[in-house]
DNA sequence: TAGTGGCCTG
């Protein structure tokens, strides 16, 4: 290992206390620290407490450290000291951080040093980050037995660590008994309500408060995000009298973590407008909100600001990026950031899997899950989803199960209801019905009605119109407000010339009032997110972009192209059928990117739903005839169309 | 992000 040489050379134990405070990290901690025991010097306590501070609390700290200090120096230690490292433990969310606090603070008690107003917060603390309800009660019956005047930091730290254990009835109850109650008191119970799901107690407190500060409005904010009431959220937010980094946070986080990219995107625009420096929370909120919409331009931009600001790409920040790629279907360059990153765990991983697998390239796939494992790198319960991913999109069965069975075999991961929508996927896909059927009558827990689901669309792709029929009814009277369901039933029904069942179908749909939710494609352009729905009139452009659809038709078909409309519903001509796919959200955004962009460059369409046949064939040989790679991501994967041929090789 | 410190919001 080679260590940078110190910058300053000490001689005595004071000049020391300087340099300890200068380290950046550890390592140069330690080595400084070397240096005054080499030199023989003494620990008086003014150098102790860098030192005990920096190994405690630093992120690269050494908490081992910090107690060989204390316990091996021949300097007294002090509460001080003690409670420096009980707060450094309370402050690393690690499942065995309450014990060791409570070891260290019995080892206090040995050393004849009495415990403080700081001990006590520090402990609350740790209790309440580690949901140690009975270790924090025991403490709260101590310092109550003791007679412990208890102040407002520790009033305010029993009230938080009763309300993150969700035990509102004791943090209530600490509430109400105290006479001298402060805004911390209020945000920790409006908090613990929002988190134990009590929105209207949390709004009603809010309402009484005497004071608020920043946080009060930030927990009533994040407590309306959580019950997707984005739009109160939203209000809070416009009206708070002040904002800080957190309430961007939560309002963006908010809006990408509840399907609103478009929403995250804008207020974070509205950020920049106002100057104000995003930090990396926010921007992995942003590259979500561009792997939503595939936004690749915002996507990049994002990543040029990270590198121009020197923006630290940890863990999260990393795989928030190859995911973004991945998504935006750029998986040459979700892989460079996973390969250029110095630190790969788990999540890295999966992203650049997943990327690998959604955009066709499962043979990679399975090689980086098998070169994860050999790093000694233990794959999680989403790894193995982008496993089973990465083996459906293939129709790799046999595979498929092999990994199935390891997730249990190998690692102890028991499967869950995902996994078995895989495998039921896996077996749909490649034309396995009867035994997809099979193997969900054979799971442990109960099918949900994504399972169902995907039996259902596995029974429209290989034309099975009596288990299709079977499955469809079971779903749609399971759940009444799903509008997927009831398309596919008809569609099969259609397509087994069943015109009369498939009619009643829609006609129980129209009864029941549910609301179809529109086909929409979009595409990014200069930065610009278009979007479309079928037979979309709504652009400015829409007249040219009709135009040079029909222009592109009449050329494709000069190549054999012949629109498929099989699961043309309607009873009319085959010219009007041709007319009702020929709008297909995906070709007009097509079509618009035709209008905006250089021939020969490449463009990217995002659709939330599944792509059709006609679709399909269409874009093939759009990218054949005039020479264009276009990537469509749908609802499940990517398909990158080239030369003529699309990456699924027709298989999806 | 550590300097005799502590409670609330991501």
């Amino acid at each position: 290992m080679v260590f940078k040489p110190l910058k300053y050379i000490a001689h005595n134990s004071l000049s020391f206390t300087s340099i300890f405070y200068r380290c950046k990290s550890m390592k140069e901690f330690k080595q400084a620290h070397a240096q005054l025991i080499i030199k023989g010097l003494p620990h008086p306590p003014s150098s102790l407490r860098p030192i005990i501070s920096f190994s405690a609390l630093h992120p690269s700290g050494d908490i081992a450290y910090a107690l060989l200090i204390i316990f091996r120096t021949s300097t007294p230690p002090t509460a001080f000291l003690f409670n420096t490292v009980i707060r450094g433990l309370a402050r690393t969310r690690h499942s065995d951080s309450p014990r060791n606090s409570v070891l260290v603070f019995y080892r206090m008690v040995e050393f004849d040093l009495a415990p403080n107003h700081f001990t006590f917060t520090f402990l609350f603390q740790a209790c309440a980050n580690s949901m140690a309800f009975n270790l924090g009660q025991q403490f709260h019956c101590m310092v109550i037995k003791k007679s412990w005047v208890i102040d407002g930091f520790i009033r305010n730290s029993i009230i938080q660590f009763y309300s993150v254990c969700r035990k509102l009835g004791d943090a209530q109850r600490v509430f109400d008994e105290s006479g001298e109650l402060d805004v911390v008191s209020w945000n920790s119970l409006i908090n613990g309500y929002v988190k134990n799901g009590d929105i209207s107690e949390a709004l009603g407190m809010f309402g009484k408060m005497p004071e608020r500060n920043v946080a009060s409005w930030n927990c009533l904010i994040g407590g309306l995000v959580r019950f997707d009431r984005l739009d109160d959220a939203h209000r809070f937010f416009v009206n708070m009298p002040e904002r800080n980094l957190v309430s961007w946070v939560v309002m963006i986080a908010g809006y990408a973590q509840n399907g609103m990219p478009m929403e995250a995107l804008a207020l974070f625009r509205e950020m920049q407008l106002l100057d104000q420096e995003p930090n990396a929370a926010i921007l992995v909120s942003v590259l979500s909100a561009c792997s939503q919409l595939g936004a690749l331009d915002h996507g990049k931009w994002v990543y040029s600001y990270i590198i121009k600001n020197f923006i630290k790409i940890d863990l999260i920040l990393s795989a928030a990026l190859i995911d973004m790629y991945a998504k935006c279907g750029s998986i040459n360059m979700a892989i460079q950031v996973f390969s250029s990153s110095l630190e790969k765990d788990v999540s890295a991983y999966t992203a650049a899997i997943s990327g690998l697998a959604i955009n066709g390239r499962s043979e990679e796939a399975l090689r980086l899950f098998e070169q994860m494992k050999g790093e000694g790198i233990t794959p999680d319960s989403v790894s193995y989803i982008a496993v089973l991913c990465a083996c459906s999109h293939m129709g790799w069965v046999k595979k498929g199960f092999c990994y199935f069975n390891s997730m249990l075999d190998e690692h102890g991961i028991k499967p869950e209801l995902d996994h078995y929508a895989c495998m039921v996927d896996l077996l749909g896909r490649a034309g396995m019905l009867e035994e997809a059927e099979r193997f969900i009558a054979s799971m442990p827990i109960n099918p949900d009605n994504v399972i169902w689901g995907a039996l259902l669309g596995a029974c429209r792709t290989h034309g099975n119109a009596e288990m299709g029929q079977r499955v469809g009814n079971l779903l749609i009277e399971s759940d009444q407000c799903h509008d997927g369901r009831y398309i596919i039933l008809s569609n099969i029904y259609a397509e087994s010339n069943k015109g009369d069942d498939a009619e009643e179908v829609r006609r129980t749909m129209r009864r029941r009032r549910i609301k179809r939710v529109p086909g929409c494609s979009s595409i990014e352009v200069d930065g610009v997110v278009h979007e479309f729905v079928a037979g979309d009139r709504s652009h400015d452009k829409t007249e040219e972009i009709y135009s040079v659809w029909q222009e592109m038709v009449r050329e494709i078909k000069n190549f054999g192209y012949m629109a498929e409309t099989r699961g043309v519903l309607f009873d009319v001509e085959e010219e009007e059928k041709e007319a009702v796919i020929g709008y297909h959200s995906e070709k007009l955004a097509l079509a618009f990117g035709f209008i905006c962009t250089e021939p020969g460059s490449m463009l990217r369409i995002v659709k939330n739903i599944r792509i059709c046949n006609d679709c399909h064939s269409a874009i093939k040989l759009v990218s054949m005839v005039f020479n264009r790679k276009i990537a469509v991501r749908d609802r499940k994967r990517f398909h990158h169309f080239e030369g003529g041929s699309c990456s699924c090789m027709d298989y999806w």
